[in-house]
DNA sequence: CTTTATGGATAGTGATGCTATCCGCTCGGT
DNA sequence: ACCGAGCGGATAGCATCACTATCCATAAAG
Protein backbone atom coordinates (compact mmCIF):
# COMPACT_ATOMS: atom_id res chain seq x y z
CA UNK A 1 0.00 0.00 0.00
CA UNK A 2 1.23 3.35 -0.76
CA UNK A 3 0.28 7.10 0.20
CA UNK A 4 -3.01 7.80 -1.68
CA UNK A 5 -4.75 4.43 -0.70
CA UNK A 6 -3.93 5.45 3.19
CA UNK A 7 -5.27 8.32 2.81
CA UNK A 8 -8.10 6.80 1.11
CA UNK A 9 -8.87 4.08 3.76
CA UNK A 10 -8.12 6.68 6.93
CA UNK A 11 -9.59 9.88 5.13
CA UNK A 12 -6.44 12.01 6.20
CA UNK A 13 -5.51 13.97 3.64
CA UNK A 14 -1.94 13.05 2.43
CA UNK A 15 0.16 16.00 3.52
CA UNK A 16 -1.58 15.23 6.93
CA UNK A 17 -0.25 11.90 7.26
CA UNK A 18 3.43 13.27 5.98
CA UNK A 19 3.29 15.64 8.69
CA UNK A 20 2.57 12.74 10.82
CA UNK A 21 5.12 10.50 9.73
CA UNK A 22 7.96 13.55 10.19
CA UNK A 23 6.59 14.04 13.60
CA UNK A 24 6.63 10.49 14.59
CA UNK A 25 2.87 9.98 15.13
CA UNK A 26 3.18 6.95 12.44
CA UNK A 27 6.16 5.05 11.86
CA UNK A 28 8.58 5.07 8.61
CA UNK A 29 6.80 2.52 6.06
CA UNK A 30 8.90 -0.15 4.63
CA UNK A 31 11.77 1.44 1.97
CA UNK A 32 11.25 -0.12 -1.45
CA UNK A 33 13.71 2.45 -2.98
CA UNK A 34 15.35 5.38 -2.73
CA UNK A 35 11.72 7.35 -3.14
CA UNK A 36 9.20 4.31 -2.79
CA UNK A 37 7.78 2.98 0.58
CA UNK A 38 5.41 0.65 1.56
CA UNK A 39 3.00 0.73 4.54
CA UNK A 40 0.46 -1.89 5.68
CA UNK A 41 -2.70 -2.50 8.00
CA UNK A 42 -0.63 -1.08 10.81
CA UNK A 43 -0.58 2.12 9.57
CA UNK A 44 -3.97 2.78 8.59
CA UNK A 45 -4.71 1.48 12.53
CA UNK A 46 -1.92 3.84 13.59
CA UNK A 47 -3.29 6.26 11.96
CA UNK A 48 -6.50 6.36 12.97
CA UNK A 49 -5.63 6.47 16.31
CA UNK A 50 -3.57 8.83 16.55
CA UNK A 51 -6.78 11.11 14.73
CA UNK A 52 -8.86 9.38 17.51
CA UNK A 53 -6.37 10.79 19.88
CA UNK A 54 -6.30 13.83 18.66
CA UNK A 55 -9.61 14.78 17.38
CA UNK A 56 -11.78 13.19 20.58
CA UNK A 57 -9.32 13.06 23.13
CA UNK A 58 -7.73 16.43 21.97
CA UNK A 59 -4.37 15.90 23.05
CA UNK A 60 -1.57 18.14 21.13
CA UNK A 61 0.00 16.34 18.79
CA UNK A 62 3.42 16.06 20.82
CA UNK A 63 1.20 13.92 23.78
CA UNK A 64 -0.23 11.59 21.05
CA UNK A 65 3.15 11.38 19.59
CA UNK A 66 4.15 10.00 23.38
CA UNK A 67 0.87 8.01 23.94
CA UNK A 68 1.28 6.16 20.58
CA UNK A 69 5.60 5.77 21.51
CA UNK A 70 4.89 4.19 24.68
CA UNK A 71 2.25 2.15 23.25
CA UNK A 72 4.18 -0.09 20.81
CA UNK A 73 7.40 0.61 22.50
CA UNK A 74 7.55 -2.39 24.92
CA UNK A 75 10.39 -3.54 27.19
CA UNK A 76 8.13 -1.86 30.57
CA UNK A 77 6.11 -4.13 32.65
CA UNK A 78 2.29 -4.07 32.01
CA UNK A 79 1.80 -1.58 34.78
CA UNK A 80 4.86 0.51 34.08
CA UNK A 81 3.42 1.20 30.67
CA UNK A 82 0.12 2.01 31.72
CA UNK A 83 1.36 4.59 33.87
CA UNK A 84 3.38 5.94 31.70
CA UNK A 85 0.68 6.01 28.73
CA UNK A 86 -1.85 7.38 31.06
CA UNK A 87 0.43 9.67 32.33
CA UNK A 88 1.62 11.26 28.43
CA UNK A 89 -2.38 12.06 27.92
CA UNK A 90 -2.82 14.37 30.55
CA UNK A 91 -1.41 17.29 28.97
CA UNK A 92 1.54 19.07 30.28
CA UNK A 93 0.57 22.18 32.79
CA UNK A 94 3.21 24.79 32.95
CA UNK A 95 4.28 24.83 37.17
CA UNK A 96 2.48 26.45 39.44
CA UNK A 97 3.03 29.92 39.05
CA UNK A 98 3.42 32.45 42.50
CA UNK A 99 0.40 34.11 42.43
CA UNK A 100 -1.16 30.83 42.52
CA UNK A 101 0.55 29.81 45.29
CA UNK A 102 -1.94 31.15 48.23
CA UNK A 103 -4.35 29.29 50.51
CA UNK A 104 -7.10 27.85 48.37
CA UNK A 105 -4.27 26.00 46.13
CA UNK A 106 -3.18 24.70 49.96
CA UNK A 107 -6.51 23.85 50.38
CA UNK A 108 -7.27 21.63 47.46
CA UNK A 109 -3.52 20.29 47.67
CA UNK A 110 -4.43 19.02 50.95
CA UNK A 111 -8.07 18.03 49.56
CA UNK A 112 -6.46 15.76 46.98
CA UNK A 113 -4.53 14.20 49.51
CA UNK A 114 -7.07 13.63 51.63
CA UNK A 115 -9.26 12.15 49.39
CA UNK A 116 -6.91 9.73 47.83
CA UNK A 117 -6.04 8.52 51.22
CA UNK A 118 -9.58 8.37 52.25
CA UNK A 119 -10.51 6.16 49.10
CA UNK A 120 -7.11 3.94 49.70
CA UNK A 121 -6.60 5.05 46.00
CA UNK A 122 -2.73 3.67 45.34
CA UNK A 123 -1.66 6.76 43.17
CA UNK A 124 1.83 7.98 42.59
CA UNK A 125 2.92 10.87 44.13
CA UNK A 126 3.61 12.58 40.59
CA UNK A 127 0.41 11.32 38.83
CA UNK A 128 -0.41 14.74 36.54
CA UNK A 129 -3.77 14.41 37.50
CA UNK A 130 -3.53 15.26 40.89
CA UNK A 131 -2.06 18.52 40.29
CA UNK A 132 -4.81 18.93 37.49
CA UNK A 133 -7.26 18.13 40.15
CA UNK A 134 -5.95 20.38 42.80
CA UNK A 135 -6.19 23.15 40.35
CA UNK A 136 -9.66 22.82 39.43
CA UNK A 137 -10.57 22.81 43.51
CA UNK A 138 -8.30 25.68 43.73
CA UNK A 139 -10.04 27.63 41.10
CA UNK A 140 -13.37 26.32 42.40
CA UNK A 141 -12.70 27.75 45.65
CA UNK A 142 -10.95 30.73 45.09
CA UNK A 143 -14.68 31.54 42.63
CA UNK A 144 -16.41 31.03 46.33
CA UNK A 145 -18.30 27.68 44.94
CA UNK A 146 -17.49 26.13 48.10
CA UNK A 147 -20.54 24.13 48.61
CA UNK A 148 -18.99 21.82 45.41
CA UNK A 149 -17.07 20.20 47.96
CA UNK A 150 -19.76 18.10 49.25
CA UNK A 151 -20.27 16.90 45.84
CA UNK A 152 -17.01 15.76 45.61
CA UNK A 153 -17.42 12.26 47.07
CA UNK A 154 -19.95 11.38 44.83
CA UNK A 155 -17.75 12.44 42.19
CA UNK A 156 -14.70 9.75 43.35
CA UNK A 157 -17.45 7.57 44.16
CA UNK A 158 -18.66 7.38 40.26
CA UNK A 159 -15.12 7.32 38.95
CA UNK A 160 -14.15 4.19 41.01
CA UNK A 161 -17.13 2.53 40.24
CA UNK A 162 -15.88 3.39 36.73
CA UNK A 163 -12.28 3.07 36.70
CA UNK A 164 -12.75 -0.63 37.83
CA UNK A 165 -15.39 -1.75 35.12
CA UNK A 166 -13.05 -0.03 32.69
CA UNK A 167 -10.05 -1.74 34.11
CA UNK A 168 -11.59 -5.04 34.47
CA UNK A 169 -13.08 -4.89 31.01
CA UNK A 170 -9.59 -3.81 29.52
CA UNK A 171 -8.05 -6.54 31.69
CA UNK A 172 -9.99 -9.56 29.77
CA UNK A 173 -7.66 -8.74 26.95
CA UNK A 174 -5.53 -11.25 25.37
CA UNK A 175 -2.12 -9.46 24.63
CA UNK A 176 -0.68 -6.57 25.90
CA UNK A 177 -0.38 -4.46 23.01
CA UNK A 178 -4.14 -4.71 22.93
CA UNK A 179 -4.22 -4.22 26.43
CA UNK A 180 -2.35 -1.00 26.25
CA UNK A 181 -3.94 0.39 23.30
CA UNK A 182 -7.20 0.19 24.88
CA UNK A 183 -6.15 2.00 27.88
CA UNK A 184 -5.16 4.70 25.34
CA UNK A 185 -7.81 4.59 23.71
CA UNK A 186 -10.48 4.67 26.56
CA UNK A 187 -8.94 7.29 29.00
CA UNK A 188 -8.70 9.66 25.85
CA UNK A 189 -11.94 8.99 24.37
CA UNK A 190 -13.53 7.97 27.77
CA UNK A 191 -13.37 11.94 28.82
CA UNK A 192 -15.32 13.16 25.78
CA UNK A 193 -18.27 10.53 26.29
CA UNK A 194 -18.42 11.37 30.25
CA UNK A 195 -18.29 15.02 29.81
CA UNK A 196 -21.07 14.29 26.88
CA UNK A 197 -23.29 12.20 28.66
CA UNK A 198 -22.65 14.46 31.78
CA UNK A 199 -24.39 17.56 29.43
CA UNK A 200 -26.82 15.73 28.34
CA UNK A 201 -27.69 14.34 31.39
CA UNK A 202 -27.53 17.90 33.17
CA UNK A 203 -30.08 19.51 30.69
CA UNK A 204 -32.54 16.65 31.00
CA UNK A 205 -32.00 17.18 35.07
CA UNK A 206 -32.87 20.71 34.91
CA UNK A 207 -36.08 20.59 32.18
CA UNK A 208 -36.83 18.10 35.46
CA UNK A 209 -36.61 20.71 37.93
CA UNK A 210 -37.50 23.60 36.06
CA UNK A 211 -40.29 22.07 34.34
CA UNK A 212 -40.46 22.61 30.71
CA UNK A 213 -42.51 25.42 29.03
CA UNK B 1 -10.02 50.77 41.25
CA UNK B 2 -8.29 51.10 38.15
CA UNK B 3 -6.18 48.51 36.23
CA UNK B 4 -3.28 47.86 38.49
CA UNK B 5 -5.14 47.09 40.81
CA UNK B 6 -7.65 44.92 39.11
CA UNK B 7 -4.53 42.94 37.79
CA UNK B 8 -2.88 43.06 41.35
CA UNK B 9 -6.05 40.68 42.68
CA UNK B 10 -6.56 38.62 39.90
CA UNK B 11 -2.82 37.36 39.28
CA UNK B 12 -3.82 38.59 35.31
CA UNK B 13 -1.36 40.78 33.61
CA UNK B 14 -2.45 44.30 32.26
CA UNK B 15 -1.94 43.61 28.61
CA UNK B 16 -4.09 40.37 29.19
CA UNK B 17 -6.75 42.10 30.74
CA UNK B 18 -7.41 44.97 27.91
CA UNK B 19 -7.28 42.16 25.76
CA UNK B 20 -9.92 40.50 27.48
CA UNK B 21 -11.95 43.69 27.71
CA UNK B 22 -11.54 44.03 23.71
CA UNK B 23 -12.61 40.69 23.21
CA UNK B 24 -15.72 41.27 25.37
CA UNK B 25 -14.88 38.75 28.09
CA UNK B 26 -14.98 41.35 30.53
CA UNK B 27 -17.28 44.27 30.63
CA UNK B 28 -15.64 48.11 30.18
CA UNK B 29 -15.04 49.98 33.18
CA UNK B 30 -17.14 53.27 34.32
CA UNK B 31 -15.57 55.80 32.77
CA UNK B 32 -14.57 58.92 34.67
CA UNK B 33 -12.90 61.16 32.06
CA UNK B 34 -11.40 60.73 28.23
CA UNK B 35 -8.50 58.41 29.74
CA UNK B 36 -9.58 57.00 32.83
CA UNK B 37 -11.91 54.69 34.18
CA UNK B 38 -13.83 52.83 36.95
CA UNK B 39 -13.62 49.21 37.62
CA UNK B 40 -15.28 47.29 40.63
CA UNK B 41 -15.86 44.12 42.90
CA UNK B 42 -17.70 42.84 39.80
CA UNK B 43 -14.65 43.11 37.49
CA UNK B 44 -12.49 41.21 39.91
CA UNK B 45 -14.91 38.92 39.67
CA UNK B 46 -15.63 38.53 35.77
CA UNK B 47 -11.72 38.42 35.31
CA UNK B 48 -11.24 35.21 37.66
CA UNK B 49 -14.47 33.61 36.25
CA UNK B 50 -13.23 34.08 32.32
CA UNK B 51 -9.88 32.54 33.50
CA UNK B 52 -11.67 29.93 35.19
CA UNK B 53 -13.39 28.98 32.19
CA UNK B 54 -10.39 29.58 29.75
CA UNK B 55 -7.52 27.48 31.88
CA UNK B 56 -8.95 24.56 33.87
CA UNK B 57 -12.22 24.55 31.53
CA UNK B 58 -10.19 24.80 28.39
CA UNK B 59 -12.84 27.01 26.77
CA UNK B 60 -11.61 29.43 24.05
CA UNK B 61 -12.03 32.74 24.03
CA UNK B 62 -14.95 33.15 22.02
CA UNK B 63 -16.81 30.62 23.87
CA UNK B 64 -15.81 32.05 27.53
CA UNK B 65 -17.32 35.62 25.97
CA UNK B 66 -20.47 34.05 24.89
CA UNK B 67 -21.00 31.76 28.08
CA UNK B 68 -20.20 35.46 29.96
CA UNK B 69 -22.24 36.77 28.03
CA UNK B 70 -25.13 35.10 28.89
CA UNK B 71 -24.37 34.73 32.51
CA UNK B 72 -25.16 37.84 32.60
CA UNK B 73 -27.54 39.20 30.21
CA UNK B 74 -30.66 38.11 31.90
CA UNK B 75 -34.14 38.71 30.25
CA UNK B 76 -34.49 34.95 29.40
CA UNK B 77 -36.56 32.43 31.13
CA UNK B 78 -34.51 30.00 34.07
CA UNK B 79 -34.23 27.32 31.99
CA UNK B 80 -33.36 28.90 28.53
CA UNK B 81 -30.31 30.87 29.96
CA UNK B 82 -29.04 27.44 31.90
CA UNK B 83 -29.62 25.90 28.19
CA UNK B 84 -28.16 28.61 26.25
CA UNK B 85 -25.03 29.01 28.73
CA UNK B 86 -24.47 25.06 28.71
CA UNK B 87 -24.62 25.34 25.03
CA UNK B 88 -22.04 27.50 24.80
CA UNK B 89 -19.28 25.63 26.63
CA UNK B 90 -19.57 22.44 24.15
CA UNK B 91 -16.88 24.11 21.91
CA UNK B 92 -18.14 24.17 18.58
CA UNK B 93 -17.42 21.49 15.97
CA UNK B 94 -17.20 21.86 12.61
CA UNK B 95 -20.02 20.13 10.30
CA UNK B 96 -19.70 16.01 9.86
CA UNK B 97 -17.79 15.68 7.12
CA UNK B 98 -18.22 13.07 4.55
CA UNK B 99 -15.81 10.55 4.98
CA UNK B 100 -16.89 10.52 8.75
CA UNK B 101 -20.90 9.87 7.21
CA UNK B 102 -19.97 5.87 7.46
CA UNK B 103 -21.79 3.23 9.67
CA UNK B 104 -20.20 3.72 12.18
CA UNK B 105 -21.37 7.33 12.44
CA UNK B 106 -24.98 5.70 11.54
CA UNK B 107 -25.02 3.36 14.02
CA UNK B 108 -23.90 5.89 16.81
CA UNK B 109 -26.35 8.43 15.95
CA UNK B 110 -28.62 5.70 16.81
CA UNK B 111 -27.11 4.63 19.62
CA UNK B 112 -26.97 7.27 21.00
CA UNK B 113 -30.77 8.53 20.41
CA UNK B 114 -31.54 4.88 21.72
CA UNK B 115 -29.65 6.02 25.15
CA UNK B 116 -31.39 9.36 25.90
CA UNK B 117 -35.11 7.33 25.04
CA UNK B 118 -34.25 4.76 27.01
CA UNK B 119 -32.59 6.61 30.47
CA UNK B 120 -36.41 9.24 29.69
CA UNK B 121 -33.60 12.20 29.45
CA UNK B 122 -35.89 15.36 27.68
CA UNK B 123 -32.85 16.82 25.63
CA UNK B 124 -32.97 18.67 22.73
CA UNK B 125 -32.36 17.61 19.36
CA UNK B 126 -29.50 20.11 19.23
CA UNK B 127 -27.22 19.54 22.36
CA UNK B 128 -24.17 19.77 20.70
CA UNK B 129 -23.19 16.86 23.22
CA UNK B 130 -25.75 14.95 21.18
CA UNK B 131 -22.82 15.45 18.69
CA UNK B 132 -19.70 15.27 20.55
CA UNK B 133 -21.28 11.79 22.33
CA UNK B 134 -22.46 10.54 18.66
CA UNK B 135 -19.01 11.36 17.66
CA UNK B 136 -16.45 9.31 20.16
CA UNK B 137 -18.85 6.30 20.04
CA UNK B 138 -18.05 6.16 16.16
CA UNK B 139 -14.49 6.89 16.64
CA UNK B 140 -14.80 3.66 19.36
CA UNK B 141 -16.42 1.37 17.14
CA UNK B 142 -14.21 2.58 13.98
CA UNK B 143 -10.98 1.63 16.15
CA UNK B 144 -12.73 -1.71 16.83
CA UNK B 145 -13.20 -0.98 20.60
CA UNK B 146 -16.59 -2.21 20.52
CA UNK B 147 -16.69 -4.16 23.97
CA UNK B 148 -17.04 -0.47 25.07
CA UNK B 149 -20.32 -0.24 24.78
CA UNK B 150 -21.38 -2.13 27.97
CA UNK B 151 -19.76 0.03 29.81
CA UNK B 152 -21.87 3.07 28.12
CA UNK B 153 -24.69 2.39 30.80
CA UNK B 154 -22.67 2.55 33.60
CA UNK B 155 -21.02 5.80 32.02
CA UNK B 156 -25.08 7.23 31.57
CA UNK B 157 -25.88 6.07 35.21
CA UNK B 158 -22.91 7.85 36.61
CA UNK B 159 -23.23 11.01 35.21
CA UNK B 160 -27.06 11.14 35.42
CA UNK B 161 -26.76 10.47 38.96
CA UNK B 162 -24.23 13.06 38.81
CA UNK B 163 -26.20 15.88 37.26
CA UNK B 164 -29.21 15.04 39.56
CA UNK B 165 -27.17 15.78 42.30
CA UNK B 166 -25.54 18.91 40.78
CA UNK B 167 -28.65 20.28 39.41
CA UNK B 168 -30.22 19.95 43.32
CA UNK B 169 -27.41 21.82 44.66
CA UNK B 170 -27.31 24.44 42.27
CA UNK B 171 -30.81 24.98 42.74
CA UNK B 172 -30.56 25.63 46.00
CA UNK B 173 -29.19 29.36 45.45
CA UNK B 174 -31.43 31.99 45.68
CA UNK B 175 -31.28 34.53 43.07
CA UNK B 176 -30.70 33.84 39.00
CA UNK B 177 -27.46 35.05 38.60
CA UNK B 178 -26.34 32.84 41.06
CA UNK B 179 -27.67 29.73 39.46
CA UNK B 180 -26.41 30.26 35.90
CA UNK B 181 -22.74 30.98 37.29
CA UNK B 182 -23.09 28.30 39.20
CA UNK B 183 -24.25 26.36 35.95
CA UNK B 184 -21.03 27.90 34.10
CA UNK B 185 -18.27 27.08 36.67
CA UNK B 186 -19.79 24.02 37.33
CA UNK B 187 -20.09 22.78 33.67
CA UNK B 188 -16.56 24.17 32.95
CA UNK B 189 -14.49 23.23 36.31
CA UNK B 190 -16.35 19.87 36.68
CA UNK B 191 -15.47 18.05 33.77
CA UNK B 192 -11.64 18.42 34.85
CA UNK B 193 -12.43 17.37 38.33
CA UNK B 194 -13.82 14.24 37.26
CA UNK B 195 -11.63 13.80 34.53
CA UNK B 196 -8.60 13.91 37.02
CA UNK B 197 -10.81 11.61 39.21
CA UNK B 198 -10.99 9.04 37.13
CA UNK B 199 -7.43 9.43 35.80
CA UNK B 200 -6.62 8.59 39.70
CA UNK B 201 -9.25 5.34 40.14
CA UNK B 202 -7.54 4.21 36.59
CA UNK B 203 -4.25 3.96 38.32
CA UNK B 204 -5.30 2.91 41.59
CA UNK B 205 -7.86 0.19 39.72
CA UNK B 206 -4.99 -0.98 37.51
CA UNK B 207 -2.39 -0.86 40.55
CA UNK B 208 -4.72 -3.33 42.25
CA UNK B 209 -5.46 -5.88 39.66
CA UNK B 210 -1.67 -6.01 38.11
CA UNK B 211 0.21 -5.41 41.28
CA UNK B 212 2.77 -3.18 42.64
CA UNK B 213 5.76 -4.24 42.41
C1' DC C 1 6.21 70.02 37.57
C1' DT C 2 8.09 65.95 36.56
C1' DT C 3 7.48 61.10 36.88
C1' DT C 4 4.51 57.35 36.58
C1' DA C 5 0.22 55.28 35.23
C1' DT C 6 -3.88 55.03 32.33
C1' DG C 7 -7.14 53.78 28.52
C1' DG C 8 -7.27 52.83 23.93
C1' DA C 9 -5.47 51.65 19.36
C1' DT C 10 -2.46 48.99 16.57
C1' DA C 11 0.96 45.86 15.60
C1' DG C 12 3.86 41.99 16.72
C1' DT C 13 4.86 37.26 18.70
C1' DG C 14 5.27 32.29 19.43
C1' DA C 15 3.07 28.04 19.32
C1' DT C 16 0.31 24.84 16.85
C1' DG C 17 -1.58 22.03 13.25
C1' DC C 18 -1.73 21.66 9.21
C1' DT C 19 -1.06 22.87 3.57
C1' DA C 20 1.46 23.94 -0.55
C1' DT C 21 5.18 23.66 -3.47
C1' DC C 22 9.11 21.75 -5.38
C1' DC C 23 12.35 18.11 -6.69
C1' DG C 24 14.28 14.03 -8.57
C1' DC C 25 12.68 9.51 -9.01
C1' DT C 26 9.57 5.50 -10.19
C1' DC C 27 5.60 3.13 -11.44
C1' DG C 28 2.07 1.82 -14.70
C1' DG C 29 -0.07 2.03 -18.98
C1' DT C 30 0.85 2.18 -23.89
C1' DA D 1 11.14 2.83 -24.65
C1' DC D 2 8.25 6.61 -23.40
C1' DC D 3 5.43 9.69 -20.76
C1' DG D 4 2.42 11.38 -17.40
C1' DA D 5 0.70 10.62 -12.93
C1' DG D 6 2.13 9.55 -8.41
C1' DC D 7 5.77 9.06 -4.96
C1' DG D 8 8.92 10.25 -0.82
C1' DG D 9 11.09 13.75 1.26
C1' DA D 10 12.46 18.51 2.29
C1' DT D 11 11.25 23.17 2.88
C1' DA D 12 8.37 26.94 3.21
C1' DG D 13 3.94 29.02 3.91
C1' DC D 14 -0.53 29.80 6.24
C1' DA D 15 -4.41 30.53 9.51
C1' DT D 16 -5.75 30.60 14.09
C1' DC D 17 -5.22 31.59 18.70
C1' DA D 18 -4.06 33.75 22.96
C1' DC D 19 -1.61 36.75 24.26
C1' DT D 20 2.31 40.83 24.49
C1' DA D 21 4.46 45.03 23.22
C1' DT D 22 4.54 49.63 21.77
C1' DC D 23 2.80 54.02 21.18
C1' DC D 24 0.06 58.03 22.22
C1' DA D 25 -2.25 61.77 24.53
C1' DT D 26 -3.85 62.46 28.93
C1' DA D 27 -4.39 62.14 33.90
C1' DA D 28 -3.00 61.11 38.54
C1' DA D 29 0.70 61.01 42.20
C1' DG D 30 4.46 62.70 44.58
Amino acid sequence: MRIAELSRRTGVPIPTIKYYLREGLVPAGERTGPNQAQYGEAHVRRIRLARALVEVGGLSIASAREALTLMFSGGLSELDTLGKAQYAMTPAREPVGEHERDEAWDDAVAEVDELVAKRGWQVKENNPARRTLAEALATLRRLGQDDYFALLDSYAEAADRLAAEEVEAVARRGDLDSVVEAVVVWTAVGDAVLASLRRLAQEAASTRLLGDA
